[in-house]
DNA sequence: AACAGTCTCAACCGCCTCGAG
DNA sequence: TCTCGAGGCGGTTGAGACTGT
């Protein structure tokens, strides 16, 4: 039982790696496969650490590992997963085939994380930045505001690498626009504008679910198991006056609570008398909608993305969610916001007048 | 051209969990 | 049951690249 450490050793080399260090792993580890770490540096002749190998290898050598630019899908994974699970990049780089943690923390905290700051959202609760701020007047956009949307591909010349420009290069020192202040510039802040009075709405109502869920949480529902994709036990069991007023309760505070259910895109869709709140079908319905109403292949096939995320994974793990778990189950609901202002342009052009209509 | 400021990301650090002994 | 090391994980650092003046 006696083993010698793993990281300690004299003349143990650090830094960057050469390509001769490379080529010396990738030989090593082909020949005899992973594992053994600690015995990997001599066998292999290398002046380092096993942990230092090992992550050399599995961040950068192995041959399944992809490289580059993240596509807005991955992005899209990675800010809806943060939203419900937090900075657990193991986990969010499982669901991202052929990437790292190490990848996705790097380019979470160089580039989504910015974003977000930029688009004022707050990048560890998710939420708006504004929704608690109920002025009317701070929503008009001062003139001379850089675009907060998504970065176009026109935007990547202020940046060696594929992300979107900083803020800090994006306003001059005085406050102006960098970039001019130009027509589309303007239109660009107009559309996530609007959108973001939507989200801050959305915000709002989650919080609102929050505390109910909170105060349900003391006395005995503390052990109950929520049952699968519906909120409708959680509240009854509050309500002792009778199936009719619980029935009420949860038709108006589910009504209240559900950004969607008055929306044009929505009337397909109705809840049942018990009023449970489908996770997996009402959000993915709405995507649905959403693709259905534009037939661009690229919001195609984002919201094919995100119906494919919440049917699959989200709705495994509602299944399991006791409602101790009910952070990380609101999470979800959270991360919707965040598929919003992924497709705030797309959401502005097609229905953010009709639905901004219904909350305001 | 030179310098300073900023950004990116590979690599390291230290803690934690798990399993072998 | 306890100890200890391997491997996993998240936070942080710093060298190099890039941009602005």
């Amino acid at each position: 039982m006696s083993r010698k450490p793993c990281c300690v050793g004299e003349g143990l080399k650090k830094g960057a790696w050469t390509t001769e260090e490379d080529k010396q792993l990738i030989s090593y580890i082909h020949e005899h496969g992973e594992g053994g770490w600690r015995d990997i540096p001599q066998k292999a002749g290398l002046k380092r650490c096993g942990k230092s190998c090992r992550l050399r290898w599995t961040n950068y050598l192995k041959p399944d590992v992809q490289r580059g630019e993240f596509s807005s899908e991955e992005e899209q994974i990675i800010i809806m997963l943060h939203a419900s699970r937090g900075n657990k990049w193991s986990d969010i780089a499982r669901h991202l085939p052929r990437r790292t943690d190490n990848e996705v923390k790097n380019y979470w905290n160089t580039h989504l994380k910015k974003r977000l700051i930029e688009q004022g959202i707050d990048p560890v609760t998710h939420k708006p930045v504004l929704a608690s701020n109920s002025n009317p007047t701070v929503t008009t956009p001062p003139e001379n505001l850089p675009s907060l949307a998504a970065p176009s591909s026109d935007d990547k010349q202020y940046s060696r690498s594929s992300s979107m420009p900083s803020l800090s290069r994006l306003i001059n020192k005085d406050g102006t626009p960098a970039q001019g202040g130009s027509l589309s510039h303007r239109k660009r802040f107009k559309k996530w504008s609007s959108t973001s009075r939507l989200l801050n709405k959305v915000a709002a109502k989650v919080t609102s679910v929050k505390e109910i869920l909170s105060a349900s949480m003391e006395g005995s529902l503390s052990a109950t198991t929520l049952p699968y994709a519906s909120y409708s036990n959680v509240f009854s069991e509050q309500i002792p006056n009778g199936e009719d007023s619980s029935n009420a309760f949860l038709t108006n505070t589910l009504a209240e609570f559900d950004p969607f259910s008055q929306s044009p895109l929505y009337n397909e869709h109705e809840f049942s008398s018990t009023c449970d709140l489908d996770i997996e079908n009402d959000f993915s319905h709405f995507l649905e909608k959403l693709g259905r109403d534009d037939h661009n292949e690229e919001n195609d096939m984002n919201v094919e993305y995100g119906h494919d995320l919440l049917t699959s994974d989200v709705s495994q793990e509602v299944s399991s969610t006791s409602v101790d778990d009910q952070d990380s189950m609101l999470g979800n609901f959270e991360g919707w916001s965040n598929y919003l202002i992924d497709h705030a342009d797309f959401i502005y052009d097609t229905e953010s007048d009709s639905l901004e209509k219904q909350f305001m």
